[in-house]
DNA sequence: AAACACATGTGCTGGGCATCACAACTTGGC
DNA sequence: GCCAAGTTGTGATGCCCAGCACATGTGTTT
């Protein structure tokens, strides 16, 4: 069941390879399809693939030992993930579930590795993706080590907004998942929310969250602000 | 001011390298010696350099916006680090102090990505590590979201013996440096201690910290067993 | 030996936040 | 269309932990 050639040359990764390669490639991966829900990456799996999201949004997550769920983050058309298990060789490090209906071309591990390997074009783009989680987590952690939920929400929004280099996060997360993503119970954020529209810091249309006030926001992040009280 | 063969050969990184890929090395390389507390290399500094630890020990620190310090950890004789600047370009994104008089080996980021571009078996190295820092630093994450300070100390532990696969931490670093780590006051880190040596959990004799009752703190860990009150 | 820096132990107090409980509202599925 | 599931808003309660203050121990420096 191999995928179109047509369908790899959308994905950036694979944009150094020559048309040959792409051929070749193409008869290595399969193609699958996802149900909202569905599952598609488990943590601890022996299974290791490389995965291209051709349509849809899936959404990773990880849990603690204690079931607790923990920092989550999202897949677009493009994207691709399972690297990290493809490198090391040891499981996946968190679950990948479709957030909506998704369709996704895997390339197996072994597969994934010569292909990695053969092209130096392509380890260094995985380096600099690697690199580029590396930097993503320890600001994820370092967010988590703020003092109070207050200051967590104001940090996790700007590094939100400021991926696409907007004063505006469009789709907004729920309140459960933004409350998971900083450590906190969803009535905080909640509670945090309405403390901010209230002061017109942050504006709500629809899916739409727009950052009114940034220097507030900024302010509050450096602690040069105080958080108010309850 | 050349870095001798000898020195060089020591590092497991370049271990795949010809003698004659060292000597090349060796002239583009420069040894400086740090005092304790020196800074070895500044977050956000343009200079972007590949050390090695010839010896001595370093410890790298992040700090938060607003002041405080997080995720630390340290680096032994043999160890690298400066590799995510030189493979993004970004500024560092941590310090780096010596913990004690140490001597590094530097190389500059221009030969250092040369290098690593040339050298398939050092790309791949180096890639593992990243992976490895990937996980490492996901994992500290997880411990964050841990709700209680007795979890998150319990899972730290854990993780910290569990390196050299031993039930023991040699050497124990200072309640304030754990305390950072698991984003808890100093106080709380020795009365969590307190209880535990109480309970027969851990025993301390020196520098060297044994974990006697390893199931208990899996439990806690676990949340299948309920953190003690006050 | 004295002086100092640093690590550790311990009590007290207040406030912030998790948790529970429940209501109002929106969305999606059949 | 309607029911179920999911999302958001709000109050009340209790407890855990940060923060402060200070005592004690330990190794290092002069």
């Amino acid at each position: 069941m191999p995928v179109s050639v047509q369908i790899l040359s959308q994905f950036p990764l694979l944009k150094p390879l020559e048309t040959a390669d792409l051929e070749q490639l193409s008869k290595q991966m399969n193609l699958r399809s996802f149900a909202r829900r569905g599952m598609v990456v488990a943590k601890g799996s022996p299974v290791h693939e490389l995965g291209f999201l051709v349509e849809g949004r899936l959404q990773g997550v990880d849990f603690t030992m204690d079931g607790r769920s923990v920092g989550l983050f999202f897949l677009n058309p493009g994207d691709y993930f399972g690297e990290l298990a493809v490198i090391d060789g040891e499981p996946p490090s968190e679950f990948v579930v479709a957030a909506a209906r998704s369709t996704v071309a895997f390339l197996e591990g072994r597969h994934a590795r010569d292909l990695i390997a053969s092209k130096p074009a392509l380890a260094t783009a995985v380096m600099a993706r690697l690199a580029q989680r590396v930097r993503s987590v320890m600001s994820q952690r370092t967010l988590l080590s703020l003092p109070t939920p207050f200051q967590r929400l104001c940090v996790l929004l700007l590094q939100m907004a400021q991926s696409p280099g907007q004063s505006a996060i469009d789709p907004v997360p729920t309140h459960q998942e933004l409350a998971i993503t900083i450590n906190a119970s969803r009535e905080t954020v909640t509670r945090v929310f309405q403390q901010m529209f209230l002061q017109e810091v942050l504006l709500r249309t629809g899916d739409r969250l727009e950052l009114v006030n940034l220097e507030y926001l900024k302010g509050v992040a450096a602690g040069s602000i105080a958080p108010p009280k309850t």
